[in-house]
DNA sequence: TTAAAAATGAGAATGATTATCAAATTTATT
DNA sequence: AATAAATTTGATAATCATTCTCATTTTTAA
């Protein structure tokens, strides 16, 4: 994507005011009628390689979820997504570091920290489980 | 699944044959051709709610790939995807352990394993692209 | 202003997985 | 062993997110 277009306008303006959500591309299209879903799918994937959109993949059998993600947050870090309830969880953590640190060095394998996700259950819905 | 079949022995022993592999449901196929996928499925989808076989989503493309749990190796365990030459490395290691019960105990979250994947650079394409 | 490069839109294609449902097989019961 | 009840099977259709196609339009560069 080189050129600036409309839909590339509209897209990154409504993908910014969501930046706490994580949105499908129905629920995006649902909201943005104008841009047709291929469009979307076209754009978002740009958005992706260029780091200004992150994809979650929440669950196998559901469409993935994009995220805006903003330059001021952009340090890296990783995400935990909760599978029941959705929630995502920004970890900034010390030992994740350490851990992909020691992935680096010790297994000799160069880790892409834009693309991982921990999936898993987050603390509420562990209680609410019980 | 209460009843023992033909298919389902067929594909007990297939696994075990192959418990150091995780095959796509079409690679299963090609090899059990007598046995149709959507029974294969069938059965798989049995075997993974009983704990008997793992489930693998490498990439949200691709399809999900399966493998015996052979009690004994049962302990969980991350896997590095390449991205390159798609290689996938199963990474025992106790470093692994101890990150996960930090993620649990300080950040209360149960990662669920099975479904990370760390993806990036294996060492052997690190050496090839200089 | 013209040519090139790229993006668009509408719809078709893909492909893994699920659903359907009548027929066959397996187990339990007598 | 015979019968009934329960479960599994197989062939095929349906689903649905995503990708592809390709002629047309828009954007940029010359």
């Amino acid at each position: 994507m080189k050129y600036k277009t409309k839909n590339r306008t509209l897209l990154i303006e409504f993908l910014k005011k969501h930046h706490d959500e994580h949105l499908s591309i129905a629920e995006i299209h649902q909201k943005l009628p104008s841009v047709p879903q291929a469009t979307l799918y076209r754009l978002i994937d740009s958005f992706e390689e260029a780091g200004i959109v992150r994809k979650y993949i929440i669950d196998q059998n559901s469409p993935a979820c994009y995220q805006y993600v903003e330059d001021e947050h952009c340090e890296e870090h990783f995400h935990l997504v909760c599978e029941k309830c959705g929630k995502l969880i920004h970890l900034h953590c010390h030992e994740t570091e350490h851990f992909l640190k020691h992935i680096e060095d010790e297994h000799g394998f160069n880790i892409d920290v834009r693309k991982i996700n921990f999936y898993g259950i987050c603390e509420e819905c562990q209680k609410e489980a019980k």
